[in-house]
DNA sequence: AGCTCTTCCTGAAAGC
DNA sequence: TGCTTTCAGGAAGAGC
């Protein structure tokens, strides 16, 4: 699934060929997943682009002005990749895999395509002011949060550690595989809560997670299931995972077998070892029985 | 405030 | 073998 180094990669390839070509014209598929899918029609055929840049797990197209623009006029194309959202670049007369729904016809004989198998991305036009508003709504990026602000974020949050590294609001950029991996390396349990990891936790997470992040961009990103960049090709950080599924595999560290359980609604992977979890009455007993009752062969 | 559940969607994999 | 069910998950919204 496409989360920040994803999303990095592809708007890093994009930024070598989009800037200063034009929209020549839009053809749509489906468009459930478009805010505006007629505004979206009418406003970009024309448009050059000046910019790519990435907002969070956001890709952010910034169209220059028309003559005509006033300020409520679209300038900025967001596209959110969701869970097998692909942004690709082609020679328009190549033929475009299933469930292609955009086609952004450029001005250079190319296309670039929005192919998205199960439609949980999204895509909208915005004028400056809603630009602005989705900027505040997210949080800091990960990758440059200082340690002072991400203490400040975390600072008496009763959530667990897990729930507030997938807040998009506190953190923008980090998905469930980079969350389960910067948790491993900084050791602390998902279920951990904020305001109980003390202050040496906080900052060494906060170091894990731009580690991770950074490694990651560098082998462009993680292909689990449909990633890829905007040339098409696949990443290589998957092969560096040390907890994302290998649930039952030993861990790297202590060869302990990596568990998976749900917190903050999402599967987590963790290492019961390296990763103790925290000493809540109730999540404690859960823990254990489940752990009694699933004895498993080694 | 924060948790769980539900919804959106499809294809892969497990279950029967 | 082949059909049916389950699961995965980013984000938002409902309800507790």
């Amino acid at each position: 699934m496409p989360e920040l180094p994803e999303v990095e990669t592809v708007v890093r390839g994009l930024r070598d060929v989009l800037p200063g070509r034009s929209i020549v014209s839009i053809r749509l598929g489906k468009t459930d997943f478009i805010d505006d899918p007629v505004a979206l029609g009418e406003s970009l055929p024309g448009r050059r682009i000046s910019s790519v840049e990435r907002i969070g797990k956001f890709i952010h197209l910034q169209l220059a002005p028309n003559g005509s623009s006033h300020p409520e006029a679209a300038s900025h194309l967001m596209v959110h990749l969701g869970m097998t959202g692909r942004l690709v670049v082609r020679a328009a007369k190549e033929p475009a895999p299933p469930h292609t729904h955009v086609y952004f016809e450029l001005d250079d004989g190319r296309e670039l395509r929005y192919t998205d198998i199960r439609r949980f991305g999204q895509m909208l036009v915005l004028p400056d002011a809603k630009l602005v508003e989705l900027r505040e709504r997210l949080g800091e990026d990960a990758l440059n949060v200082s340690p002072e602000e991400f203490r400040r974020r975390l600072a008496g949050r009763r959530a667990r550690i897990k729930a507030l590294l997938l807040d998009q609001g506190v953190l923008r950029g980090v998905g469930n595989i980079y969350a389960d991996e910067s948790l491993w390396r900084a050791r602390l349990h998902p279920a951990r809560l904020a305001a109980k990891l003390s202050v040496q936790e906080v900052d060494r997470l906060r170091q894990m997670v731009q580690r991770v992040l950074g490694e990651a961009i560098r082998l462009r990103g993680s292909s689990i299931s449909d990633f890829v960049d905007s040339d098409g090709q696949p990443g290589g950080y998957q092969k560096w995972h040390r907890v994302y599924a290998r649930e039952g595999e030993p861990c790297y560290r202590c060869k302990t077998r990596i568990r998976r359980v749900i917190v903050a609604g999402r599967s987590s992977h963790f290492c019961p070892r390296c990763q103790p979890a925290p000493r809540s009455r109730r999540a404690g007993r859960a823990e254990s029985r489940k752990a009694r009752s699933r004895p498993r062969q080694g």
